[in-house]
DNA sequence: CATGAATGAGGTTTCATTCAT
DNA sequence: AATGAATGAAACCTCATTCAT
């Protein structure tokens, strides 16, 4: 995020005023077609809408990107990306495994606020975004995904090692860790207020670490 | 279950054998859909390749269905009621809640062996088949499955009283529960033969029930 | 009509029980084909409808009629010939002219309210009729309707010879009867039932002889 | 008439060539799909065809027009208007009812030799156009027709009261002219030239204001 | 850089007609 | 004689993409 700042203010250093107002029409164009891709779907999108929502002309959208299909790819990776960013972020502070995981959440929580579109696009559109995606570009895709899927099972495995978490299969640890907080994350579990949504966290690491089991006498922690 | 085949066979005896043909080739055609719109999705799937892959006509697929939004209606209330008729079936049986969920996911996990398209439509197929609903359609259909939702609700509230579950929301535990395992039978955590994702579900469950923390002294329960 | 009731007689006595239900069935499927035609419209009927009201299947209909615009050219012909059948009655009845146009508008207006469909068959499907006729049956039928056209003409210019007429170009007069009279009996002139329709003849005669305008002393003609 | 030139000289001023150009294509379509309606029918013809005929593309039509439908819509009301336009500058003129029915009989005269495809489109395409509309256009358009119907029928009421009609029903004398002036004019009573079809007028007028009836020597039977 | 008119391939849907039963 | 399931040609319409301006 800091970053992505900086790199703002590089442009305005670096970049000539038009190639600062190219890379921002792109913007725009890639804004408009995330908010009418998560409203109405990859497939039922067309490029008609995109481009009145972008206030741009049909043509001007292929002096940015090749075709409607790589519209879509771009965004996926730029909300992939972004999440990566944090990932790895977070990854670097050397705090416990469960806070790790619940800054992750949290910030994936003010993700959802903040940018309306982004799990939309991110979760529901996965299906339309690979089907659209040759085949080279999808692998492409996947493996920059897995390596990074990867470095989190490595995270999850030293935190066995350390004994914050139980001896288990690291990647069922994973897939239920992913599993559970997207659909809690996209359903947001009734969720209005981003504050509701940060106890609904709470709560959410409290299953998974302690499970939903009543345990009979010795209390659990927290 | 039992009934459905009772079903088939007094089909032979009260329909005529032009009946029984006419449901035949509509359960051809509905196959066939199922097949395309799995591997090639809802939107990208042509009638004309799901009448090549049903061996009729593509007028013949409209002395069957309405449309092709019919088309995957059918199928999803198919597919749904499957999951239904089971869940009802496993609620009846009277035993704890961890071991029908067990069931559940075993049955599940059958299914996605026996019936390949099975998850591959009810899972990824739910977006483009909320976009293609009209509204009342959609509505219709979202108020039956919320039925079903409140139904397993309530049981885990039942659970809750009688003590085998912690005091927690239990809206929040049905949406962990779904979330984790649609996550799992979906990618089936890397397993190719069913017996080991049975294995992952007994993994599953555990990590479900009693957390992935690691319990300092007092061993946990299984 | 009369010769008409005979036949049905006569087909009691020399058909067999098979052919006359045959001829009955062919009754019934150009009845129900004649009430979709002027409900629908030749182009917008489809012979799915025409089926279900003649309470045959599809199939049938090709039983009995080579296709879907032999069925419009069949009833065409029916109504023509009906038509033709009483001017032909009227002109032997030896008649002053003016009597004869009374009758033959008497009974066109006594068929638009026995046969709801005549008049909007006859009239507003002549030209779905003509386009859809092969060039060869156009020719045939206009031939037939042109050599009654003419019988027509003739008794107008014996009218005029006669004393009866003016002595106007016949052609022109009957122009303006065919026009005047077609759409008088056609939107009926704001008539709801057949004895206002009479009247509103009698006040299309008078105008038709005397003319509209206003005589001032004595009559002058232009 | 003279307005709608202006209109066209201050397009070029107002409009950029752009627009001019928009406008032409428009009535090329128009103009094209004029033709093919009046010698297919509405029914028979095809957008394949009147996109041939108005040398563009298919999709093309579709810039200009919502449907099919729409294309004929637009022409009728084009039409309908243009007869509306100088109906209502021959009302203005404020000379006796004979001599304006001449007039605008003499204008159809004129439409129908330099529009060709005018009356065959007004006439013959109103049933397929009726049939064709959704139940609010076809309000809309007969809503205004039957304003303008009014108009004329109201003109010969005020013919009555000034003497110069017989004290008939106004609204017959209306679909007495209509009828007969419809026939002469599609049919054109076996007129080729522009000039036979006005001598044919003046004939159709005598008949109308004199009748068709031989006067012996003063005042009228009935 | 920007436009938007034009294209045309390809989609869904309809329906007259056929034919095995 | 009667059926109605099946066909397939052809219709209308959409929309991603191109290109002259």
């Amino acid at each position: 995020m800091a970053e992505f700042s900086l790199d703002k203010d590089q442009n305005h250093e670096i970049l000539s005023r038009r190639e600062r107002e190219k890379l921002a029409h792109r913007q725009d164009i890639l804004d408009a077609a995330t908010r009418v891709f998560a409203k109405k779907g990859f497939f039922n999108a067309t490029l008609d809408e995109i481009a009145q929502e972008a206030e741009f002309s049909k043509g001007a959208l292929y002096l940015y990107f090749n075709n409607k299909e790589d519209l879509l790819y771009t965004i996926m990776k730029e909300k992939t990306s972004k999440i990566d960013e944090f990932v790895e972020e977070i990854l670097n502070e050397g705090i416990p495994f469960k806070e790790e995981l619940r800054l992750f959440l949290q910030k994936l929580a003010s993700f959802s606020f903040s940018d309306k579109e982004f799990l939309q696009i991110f979760i529901v559109q996965h299906a339309a975004f690979f089907r659209s995606l040759s085949p080279d570009k999808a692998r492409e895709f996947c493996s920059a995904h897995e390596e990074h899927d990867q470095k989190v099972i490595n995270r999850i495995d030293g935190a066995i090692k350390q004994g914050e978490l139980r001896n288990l299969d690291s990647r069922s640890i994973y897939g239920m860790i992913h599993g559970a907080s997207e659909n809690m994350m996209f359903s947001r579990w009734e969720c209005t207020t981003e504050q509701d949504l940060y106890s609904k966290i709470d709560i959410f690491i409290d299953m998974l670490f302690n499970g939903i089991a009543r345990k009979k006498e010795v209390g659990s922690e927290q």
